[in-house]
DNA sequence: ACAAATTTTTAGACAAGTCTAAAAAAAATT
DNA sequence: AATTTTTTTTAGACTTGTCTAAAAATTTGT
């Protein structure tokens, strides 16, 4: 069995690389606010465990078992978020830094039944997708808001930020995942984009916002 | 903020002696299946810390601070058994090993939110009371079913052991709490005792079985 | 291609939590 | 009251995960 700290390596690990590609030592300590020595001690026994492939100096590669147990905790994660959003009522800003803790609990048992009670939901409270019991998970096609021309049509899927400060502004806003939106105007002054959404609803979208939001493909 | 292995000291303590009595070394060596040399230890760093009085052989009892965590600890445990039973459908015997697990998770507004969910229950899958935000809770007058004479009538409101082997045996015998009950006749070759359970359902518990069981009085 | 800057590893230390073995204190027996 | 048994504490060691400082390797820039 892992320890929390063992997983919380591979995950980052997974998020700094996913499974294909290799992860710097000092890209691992950054993510984890640990000192570069402490990593190269944990690559090590990881390495060990067979949970990646370690060469000195040459960074880390998951192994499939390593990699097997980073979607399986970002799949535990996201379904506690779930939990927490649809059952719990809290916001979205609020659920990640529990899901954090829940994230470890050990019960394979507990991780199905979750899901069945929350009605095996694809996505996370923020649009990201929940890996299956295999690991397995679908991207779905997606384009930045910013990107899109004058008179595009589409629907808010995702997001390309998560920190709090901009779920709380999008909640002010009340920007929501799923909403249909309309460009009507992109301004050339500051980037920003005049959008409508609904009905009748029209408003503006500062540049960091429009390049912070996915709209589906 | 504490570690979960000192949350568990507190919680092994209250539990072998609630908040006013003193504990001993060893009664807390044996609960949590350590060494008394390691318990020494931990014993003199909470009392540093001033979760419980400590005096050299004299066995330790918890501060108010102490109580508090411990209550609080209980709490959050079977408020999390009662979702796992309730919520996710798992037998009274499964859910204790997880909520060992989810009493540990920080968070003060989860613990509120998933009581409201819940419904605000006032006793776990077990029977036992579940404390308030404040560390308060009633205990229910009850007595031994194997004490009740015959022709007494009563309902099933806890139980004396918890262990998976009795939970399950009782899921087979088709006993739940709530069961309302009358005593047919005792039996004095072995002390087991014959009741009668709802309309016409007659059955004979062991003297094991009716020592384990309590009765509201 | 060589020097400088950056990244990574090693070395040595520390805190938390655990252990075993031995010493000290307290409790039980005779 | 003295002896034996049991409980508790101390001493010293080990593991995990962390750190800082210094050394080694790699990458970048000229
Ligand atoms: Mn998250
Ligand atoms: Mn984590
Ligand atoms: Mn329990
Ligand atoms: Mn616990």
């Amino acid at each position: 069995m892992l320890s929390q700290t063992e997983e919380n390596y591979l995950k980052a690990i997974y998020k700094n690389a996913g499974a294909e590609q290799s992860v710097s030592t000092n890209a691992i300590s950054k993510t984890l606010k640990t000192s570069a020595a402490s990593v190269t001690d944990m690559l090590k026994k990881l390495a060990d465990k067979d949970l990646l492939h370690y060469e000195k100096y040459k960074g880390v590669r998951l192994t499939d078992s390593g990699r097997s147990v980073s979607t399986h905790l970002i799949r535990k994660h996201r379904l506690w978020e779930v939990f927490l959003y649809k059952k719990l009522n809290f916001k979205w800003g609020e659920v990640h830094d529990i899901a954090e803790q829940l994230e470890h609990i050990q019960s394979p048992e507990l991780v199905e039944r979750l899901d069945a009670f929350l009605g095996f939901p694809k996505v996370d409270p923020h649009g990201d997708p929940i890996p299956d019991a295999e690991g397995n998970y679908e991207v779905e096609e997606k384009v930045l808001l910013s990107e899109l021309p004058e008179g595009a049509r589409g629907k808010i899927i995702g997001l390309a930020e998560h920190s709090k400060n901009f779920l709380a502004h999008l909640d002010a806003m009340d920007i929501k995942l799923g909403l249909n939106i309309k460009i009507i105007e992109k301004f050339s002054f500051d980037n920003s984009i005049k959008i409508k959404i609904k009905p009748d609803k029209v408003l503006v979208l500062s540049a960091k916002v429009a390049q912070s939001l996915f709209i589906n493909k």
